[in-house]
DNA sequence: TCTGTTACTTAACGCTGTTAAGTAAACCTC
DNA sequence: GAGGTTTACTTAACAGCGTTAAGTAACAGA
């Protein structure tokens, strides 16, 4: 614990100064509020510092994300303990809705906003990113549920059963989240409640033998 | 046609030249290659000049899009003539999905970006703009399903329905817009394909009589 | 011919992300 | 402990953005 490891120790603070700065702004303002300069007034530095921790902006936003969706992995993990995958991917469903309406703008970020195309793991986590991992945990479930034969005979393919019910969530939130109430003269009903009924008519429209309403 | 009507003429000639400079860029290289500048440059005039014909840029681009929808509601209309509601409901979709797959710039300015509060009716087409007009449509041959006895009995709520099955078609092209192929992990299948499983999944969802498959 | 409107340009403002160059302190080595 | 290197940061600037105030030159109508 010599002075070489209080620096790096400093630096690391830093760093997650302007990460912590970078969240308020993200949150209570909307991605395109996050500017360099401010998040480096907030912190009390100049914009130039941000660049010593941070790439450019894109890949701070994107690490801050990353940080964030932590929180949806460990909810799927919990959610893996289940022994039914039917049941699993149900909870899944629920469990990716409640985090996207939870943090609209990191779900934007994430999954409504195309990448200048990142270098390909572009840090550490290298395909352990949590949106793929997500993927990964959704399409082994599907495997799974196809393997048990609980999936209606024409959905052979894993990825494409995946990518459906993925729609069917992603449709439901992102739509809130870029329409939702506001001054629309559409009448949007609660997105917790579409979002139940959605699941409810992806199941039924999957399952070989439907469950009881 | 004296020159009073030339001038006006003319005026028009040079908007159209805006917006189909716009449009251009647009489609090409995305919305944020849209510049003023070189939008103006394109057609070789100044970046003011465009704003004696556009608020902003917001409105110029909101102008362009709105024009180009009128596609969509063409093919509404056509599908319009269909007797059967259920049946229009999928020449629907399909139809929706072709159009966001084949202009996924105007898509995504329409349904994937936040607008700033448009100030309720900005110009001309009031409530009659393509995407209210397009739900209404859609909310419409749903109510006339629901009225028929058509589906499942759970679905009383014509915005509830409506707001599902435009969720899910709005999943699919959607999530394929903004990460479909490029350099994922993921592998994703064919829009076209994973649309109309979608479709099976929402109608078998929700329909009492289940279609044959 | 005079007057007012119209279509456009020139020049600028304030903002953005980003970078080259400089500084001052802390560290390691001799 | 002196010298040199590394580190964390600042100053100052660049190029680009959307947008606007003020000016100009051509044209329309009286």
């Amino acid at each position: 614990m010599g002075p070489r490891e209080r620096r790096s120790r400093e630096r690391e603070e830093t760093r997650s100064r302007i990460l912590d700065a970078a969240r308020e702004m993200f949150v209570q303002d909307g991605i395109e509020a996050v500017t360099m300069r401010e998040i480096a007034k907030r912190i009390e530095y100049t914009p130039t510092a941000i660049y010593h921790h941070f790439r450019d902006k894109q890949a701070l936003i994107e690490e801050l994300c990353l940080i964030d969706f932590r929180g949806l992995a460990q909810a799927f993990q919990k959610i893996g303990r289940i022994e039914d995958p039917i049941e699993r991917l149900r909870r899944i469903g629920l469990a990716y809705m409640d985090y996207a309406l939870e943090h609209p703008s990191h779900y934007r970020f994430m999954f409504m906003t195309p990448k200048p195309l990142l270098p390909a793991s572009s840090f550490g986590i290298s395909d352990g990113e949590p949106d793929t991992h997500a993927y990964a945990v959704l399409r082994a479930t599907v495997a799974e549920g196809i393997a048990q034969g609980r999936f209606r005979p024409e959905f052979t393919d894993a990825d494409e059963l995946a990518q459906v019910l993925w729609s069917g969530v992603h449709g439901i939130v992102s739509l809130q989240i870029v329409k939702g109430g506001k001054g629309e003269h559409i009448c949007w009903c609660d997105p917790r409640e579409t979002g139940r009924a959605m699941l409810d008519v992806l199941m039924r429209g999957t399952l070989r033998t439907p469950t009881a309403a």
